[in-house]
DNA sequence: AATGAATGAGTCTTCATTCAT
DNA sequence: GATGAATGAAGACTCATTCAT
């Protein structure tokens, strides 16, 4: 950064990004609390305190690495949430997108998914908020299949819940059956149909 | 215990769980790197220096909780599975097994399961194997009711995935809705049947 | 400290008090912020963790400091306010008494004085609490000596902040005319009679 | 600044001026070490580093903070001492200025009073000197009421140090009682005539 | 056998100062 | 002349672990 110019608001989030990608990689291979902030300086090729002026805390750099992806997550669901196919295909569609975001950072987000349970417990819930407006929106489209006769008369909070659950499940396994694509559609095959033989 | 007298290999076992356990509900509620020592000596109703005598370090309690439920399921798992019922309701039976297990420590196992991640890999490969044999035992119960015809014909694999997943994802939740008992029905009831109206 | 022995309460408070003389003496020389908690344990011979054993941040030491002196400054300061002597003679029995505890550790306690005004504002809030109790018992007694006619009808509290400046000033002058008690004594006689002729 | 044109002398002097009184503002309010380089220059209006044009460090401030209302004070002072009034009204008359050059700044002058004993102790001396020959000249002042009969025969040392401590005390108290002229005027009364009832 | 006092290494964070533009 | 981006040095504080009793 050249000195003595004040920075564009652009050049900051560009700034952002690219310090908050050093440390995913470093919280990826070591984990959250395992990752020093000098650590991280020196991996983002600045200045311990520099950072501090693009981050106010070691903790917002997390909570931008999960809020960035589920922001994208979040507005494109919106848009397939209002096209004017059948419920389970909207959900279909979203998941899928949903898998592809992350899918683009795989290793990195989903490690820091996982990072997440160890993160203090009011960074966490600063994010679960974020992440809840997401999930409603999930449960509204499961309802709208009960109204319109196409679902049956199911928790569509478990059901949500079960699709999250299963997403996650399908890119962390360590012994993958497929492309991600493949075990998605099975999965969603499975809460959809369901197993027994009818 | 009983001063001047030697510990048997069961007393000091036995000793080994109760700290464990203390610690599990703190790992829970706090996280692990937000646990002290001096805190789980002390929930343990034992000096800090004796939890030594037991652990040499704190990552040692966490292997002790990751293998010991497991274990336990297993062996439960493999009764259950010789049993007379239909396929899915010996599933129904072993997941209701498995969660009960894990509650018993309030579903500490689960958090720690993410904790799991920071191990030296050759301690995370010797658990994966026991993890992996326990799901090839629903694996099989699931490809047992698709061959006696109570089951359509699904990924075996991927239906075991989704079952544990969504176990983890009931008793991790943060949302809860109803019991874990009655969020896990719910969860098979919905992969059993499907969420599409027939 | 031998290891493995609960301390006593009393150790406790000798230990403290230890430490906190050790501090002094740096604050003294150097200033309260200019002193590490480093310094203050290597001077007081303890590691810098034990220290906090003791103390649960650097501020409570020099709370320990200023609010000490005070404690028994207030304490025969209510003795005295009690006796039979008329109110000047009591406030200038009290001003002696409270000049010869502070005497006792002279330099220390005064460089102190002027350092609270550096100390962080919680930190002053905090002991300026205790020290009103203090500066009240003096305004009533002067109150008192207004009320039985001994007293010009003056402002009380104006009256106990000069008393106490010129204590303040008294010691901490750098060209003394005389002994402390000396000078306290041509203080008090000035602000009795004043300085005009009648 | 207009650009291009090379400060003055008094150009220069008159931004420390500023700068400096943004500084005490600061201090008073928050203190020395609580207050940052870059809150005092834009509280300036300046960027950082033009602040360092202006002084050579954060200490700098301080010294002209000292030097400078002292120096008004004094010329003042002399001007006043030898107007034909009463020696108490000249006293009075010089205390009010001296409050009022110090009010200007918002008192922070004598919170830095206490931050001055931090200073190298040959800046320390040099300031002693030009506030001896204040403290002199009210010295002065005090005896000439002595001889002329308007005084009692008191400490004139004493007086004076009493009167400058009880000036500081209301400058600095936390629990004022009315507006400093108002509280400086019961203070001087209190000296005057005294305490006791004649 | 059991304890808790003691510790040093390491953490995040702040800030006066410099320097390229 | 004026700026603010960049930084290293330093600070308070925590905690898993050891060890004398």
């Amino acid at each position: 950064m050249t000195k003595g110019k004040t920075r564009t608001q652009e050049e900051l989030e560009e700034k952002r990004l690219e310090i908050a990608h050093a440390a995913a990689e470093l919280f990826f291979r070591n984990g959250f609390n395992e990752t020093s902030v000098s650590q991280i300086a020196s991996a983002a090729g600045i200045g311990k305190s520099t950072l501090y002026d693009f981050f106010k805390s070691k903790d917002e750099i997390i909570l931008l690495l999960l809020d960035d992806p589920l922001a994208e997550v979040r507005t494109r669901a919106k848009v397939i949430a209002e096209n004017s196919a059948t419920p389970f295909e909207r959900i279909s569609q979203i998941l899928h997108m949903h898998m592809e975001v992350l899918m683009r950072d795989r290793a990195a987000i989903f490690k820091l998914f996982f990072e997440f349970q160890r993160l203090p417990l009011g960074v966490q819930a600063r994010h679960e908020v974020k992440r809840q407006a997401y999930q409603d929106l999930l449960v509204d489209l499961i309802n709208e299949g009960i109204a319109d006769g196409s679902f049956r008369m199911v928790d569509a909070d478990m059901v949500m819940k079960s699709l999250l659950s299963i997403l996650s499940s399908v890119l962390m396994t360590r012994r993958p059956a497929g492309t991600p694509t493949v075990m998605l559609d099975k999965a969603l095959d499975i809460i959809l149909k369901g197993v027994q033989q009818t």
